[in-house]
DNA sequence: TAGTGGTCTAGACCACGGC
DNA sequence: CCGTGGTCTAGACCACTAG
């Protein structure tokens, strides 16, 4: 066994780069592009759906398969946990429980949630530091009876990110990064002026059916996310 | 047939939800799997490598295969083009051409592109509208070199960003969003107060081996980066 | 060194969807 | 209709690596 399917995926690149495939242009059929390049079938069908997957090749049935138009579209984001975040730089890292206490979700987080007026929810807010400087600010708020166990659960040495993450075994969820001021409580606790921008995420938990939890976290100043291409 | 490898993807998924296969626990090899299951290995294989790649499961050779600690987390971002965006969202795109003059790179955008002093850029800036409203404030770098015949070619029609896409046979780069305050410029074209908290992007795109271009784009007030999960 | 995942092959059937 | 990609199978060899 002499081609790899790794080897087809970087003969396909360099023609697509080349131009040798033009964007938007029909490429040979699986069948054909085995007998050229002496391999089966499959072998060609792995390297070409790991293109399509990737965004360089648009594929469908008895159309074929055409180089896509604007290429390299897709990219994949590692969903930061903060703890390896951190640790990953060098840093030391740490948390510090800043309150929790019951309270109602506002209506907007709770309609995000899909949850009505009643449900029980807790509001945790969390502070990390990296190397002893703030790094994000965490407001959550988790719904009890979607995260059976937390409001037994101490705070102290596992922070509610990781015992959600650790308990839950959730399946779908949204995350959105977004541009936000920083206001009077997100300024005191990173250390920066009222009004800076600061970027933040906000993300939707659902286990399954249930929700379970709502989190805005504000980043310190200067914060970045890297997609790598 | 019966058994697809989306079956068994599924089977699994449930697997580990019901935490039948607890975080860091090993789970069956494929053989015996592809017994219990009855189907070949070759299936089995398929649906857990989909797995693997979404960050269930974390696979090793004879280490066998282990469900992620902290089970997905990694996710697809479908890196936007303007003109899809705001079309996707029923809404008329249109582009503006602010600016456009040969202008030296500032030294830490040169660095990021491994630029030397004497390279020849022209920077153009461009908005976007949606509906007749501004959507982004584009400010770009484009190394002549690295972006054969960018120079003669109008971008009345054509926006730069698009022109690029469509020519530059790119393979790699970067990809950052961070929060940035809205300057003069951006708040003048924007419609929004300067120190607006903005959500930025920033881009830099190389040809294989030379640089192509460097971008930074505000997005009007607002503006979210969905991920689904 | 032995077990596990990684991969290739040759052949087959099927679903989709242009034409 | 019928070509194209999507997928399954059974068997095989190999690469990596934990023990």
């Amino acid at each position: 066994m002499a081609i790899t399917w790794q080897d087809i995926h970087k003969e396909a690149l360099e023609r697509i780069h080349s131009r040798d495939w033009a964007p938007g242009a029909l490429i040979p059929n699986e069948a054909d592009l085995a007998a050229e390049l002496g391999c089966s079938r499959a072998t060609v069908n792995r390297a070409l759906r790991a293109l399509a997957e990737d965004g360089w090749l648009e594929r469908r049935r008895k159309a074929g398969t055409r180089v896509a138009m604007a290429p390299q579209r897709r990219a994949r984001l590692a969903i930061p946990i903060l703890r390896e975040a951190v640790e990953a730089r060098g840093q030391s890292f740490a948390h510090s429980l800043l309150s929790r206490e019951t309270e109602a979700m506002p209506p907007l987080e709770r309609a995000l949630l899909g949850l009505s007026a009643e449900a029980v929810t807790q509001r945790v807010r969390t502070l990390f530091l990296a190397d002893g400087q703030p790094y994000a600010l965490e407001d959550r708020w988790v719904h009890l009876d979607g995260a059976p166990g937390f409001a037994a659960q101490e705070l102290k040495e596992v922070c509610a990110n990781e015992w959600l993450v650790q308990h839950t075994p959730f399946a779908r969820g949204t995350m959105d990064y977004l541009a936000s001021p920083a206001g009077p409580f997100e300024a005191r606790h990173l250390g920066c002026p009222e009004g800076t921008a600061l970027l933040a995420m906000e993300r939707a938990t659902f286990s399954p059916d249930t929700a379970v939890t709502f989190v805005r976290t504000h980043f310190a100043p200067g914060h970045r996310v890297r997609l790598e291409l």
